[in-house]
DNA sequence: ACGAAATATGGCAGCGCTGCCATAAATTAT
DNA sequence: ATAATTTATGGCAGCGCTGCCATATTTCGT
């Protein structure tokens, strides 16, 4: 079907002048028909239609944007896709973008603020139209350079702190503090806590603070956590609660840092038969699926991740001054408190 | 730190030439020793380089591109990003595509050929270097424009049919034909199957028919089924075992059309009480975290899909011939079968 | 019917960079 | 010392497209 005699020699791909040529008009006629703008007959829009498609024409957007003013990408830097929370943000975000026109650029840091770095400036060299990060972070540089690109911004999934530009999120710290407060008010009081690397995952570090003020606040303190140096998951969660339980502190309650390390909690009770929550209360964030439909839901924080995205890419494909939009969260009284 | 010294007031942002002039060098100077090509002095060297430093100098890849010859971008297209899968598809991908300087560009089909194949034409528009798509089925068109592209192309998670060029996966016939063997070898012999919408996710129907046809090897045929007329999730796959069972047919085993689907399964029988595997056994595909960590480590293959990413990047960014790599799947013997 | 306003269309200068070619300067060979 | 190389460096033409301006070519208003 399609014609494949070779006209321009340059790239081997078939250009606008091409196809204008093909149709018998100027350029700029060609490109007013294709983008639709601007004026032209009938009978000229068909014809460059025509000739276009004859021709296997695709436009180079590469070009496109270099003569015109700004590029219909935005660039998303997330820190880690083995957690199904980033590309839940990533589906929201996407779903806007693609909507309004845009071609999502994502980046994938791995938790690592010199990557993260390096990252937005290779992605700020396609001088894209927004950029989307997670988290308020940064080196002082990536700091400068994504204030000095002139661009949208929108830091995602945390409102503890200052943002450059647009902030799209909930509170951390508000959430470890609303989870402390529950396991308070249900009359835990050995509390323990299980959680995967803070050093490098700074929203866990700062809920686990809330969570510690909250226990505070009731004249508590955490009676015993175990922290698995590495990536959340599953395993680390049931890994982490063994090796806690084996330590003989008495606990009637933990606290993790996520729902996939509570889940893992939660595995490793079933299988040794620890009553939940009866001799042992768990509770997690983030509200995943896994969660909700376990056999006993547990408690958790859901939080908005896909319309973080959303929220976050309709402002970033927006006119106006910075903004702060706080999503909140919502506490999830299951079965496993 | 970063001067502000507006030269140039074309978009705002710096370009070579201001460099260029800045360090009191010629542009192509610049250029070189920013890219490291061909031969200046280290005098030269330092000059540049501080003055694009100082001016905030981010290149215009958009720019150098379009002298150049070819993009440093790579399309990934991908059917979703709620399933884990997919992600992971992606990480394995992003991580080699990063490492030899490319720019994963991504797109999400929601499993919609139609949508794929304006995703991809949009994507073409970007002259990526290559293209990973996933799964072999698609229009007409999107064909064509995949072969005229004149790029590198790879298709992933399944070798089941005809590829354009490149294709990394494995046998989704063969897995399901080997989780019907497993099934029928435990000496299971009424056996259900509980899936999610096949019409669209075509290599989960290509399972289901691999299952069936290691069924009727045996002389068997799926007893009952329950089709959920959504993406597959856990809730989808404990609401399908729970109306398959409400039918009151007889069985001793359930095929789930992957582990998301069996996870909900699993889920129910533990919150009614239905043990497995003695009442009831479950199978799975694609072997993640929540099925291995469960209490009873669910029984399902596991996929490669790491490697996946990993290998199909590796060959879309190399020069060579059409390849095909079956990277296989491993049957995981575990306890609810 | 005649200029005014709208509608169509082509020409061409860049967008910021790279690649090629021509020089100029430094080095080595003879 | 002079030629032959090697190393540095600048100039400039595009890459394919868009945006602006200049030119037709209609369509109206009165």
């Amino acid at each position: 079907m399609v014609d494949e005699a070779a006209e321009g020699m340059r790239t081997g791909a078939m250009t606008l002048t091409d196809v204008a040529r093909a149709a018998g008009v100027g350029e700029s006629t060609a490109s007013r028909v294709l983008r639709g703008h601007g004026s032209f007959s009938e009978k000229t829009r068909e014809s460059v239609l025509s000739a276009a498609r004859s021709l296997g024409y695709v436009p180079n957007r590469i070009a496109g944007t270099l003569a015109s003013t700004g590029s219909k990408l935005v660039g998303i830097v997330i820190p880690s896709l083995s957690n199904i929370v980033f590309p839940d943000v990533l589906r929201g975000a996407n779903t806007v973008l693609v909507g309004a026109g845009f071609q999502p650029v994502v980046a994938v840091t791995d938790y690592d603020q010199g990557r993260e770095e390096s990252l937005i400036e290779s992605l700020l060299s396609w001088r894209p139209a927004g950029m989307m990060v997670a988290g308020l972070e940064h080196t002082e540089r990536t700091g400068a350079m994504l204030r000095q690109a002139r661009i949208r911004v929108a830091e995602l999934l945390d409102t503890d702190g200052e943002g450059i530009d647009i902030v799209v999120g909930f509170s951390n710290r508000e959430a470890g503090r609303t989870s402390g407060r529950h396991l308070v008010s249900r009359g835990y009081r050995q509390i323990g806590y299980v959680g995967h690397d803070l050093s490098r995952d700074l929203r866990a570090a700062k809920r686990f603070a809330g969570f510690r003020s909250a226990l505070e606040e009731a004249g508590l303190k955490v009676a015993a956590q175990e922290i698995i140096p590495a990536s959340s998951s599953i395993e680390a969660g049931r890994d982490g609660l063994a090796r806690l339980l084996e330590r003989g502190t008495n606990l009637d309650a933990v606290y993790f840092s996520n729902d996939d390390m509570a889940i893992g909690g939660y595995f490793h009770c079933l299988a040794r038969g620890i009553a939940i929550p009866g001799q042992m209360a768990i509770f997690g964030f983030n509200g995943l699926d896994v969660a909700r439909s376990a056999p006993q839901p547990l408690s958790t924080i859901l939080t908005p991740r896909v319309a973080v995205g959303e929220n976050g890419a309709r402002l970033v494909c927006s006119e106006g001054p910075p903004a702060r939009i706080d999503l909140g969260f919502e506490l999830i009284e299951g079965a496993t408190t």
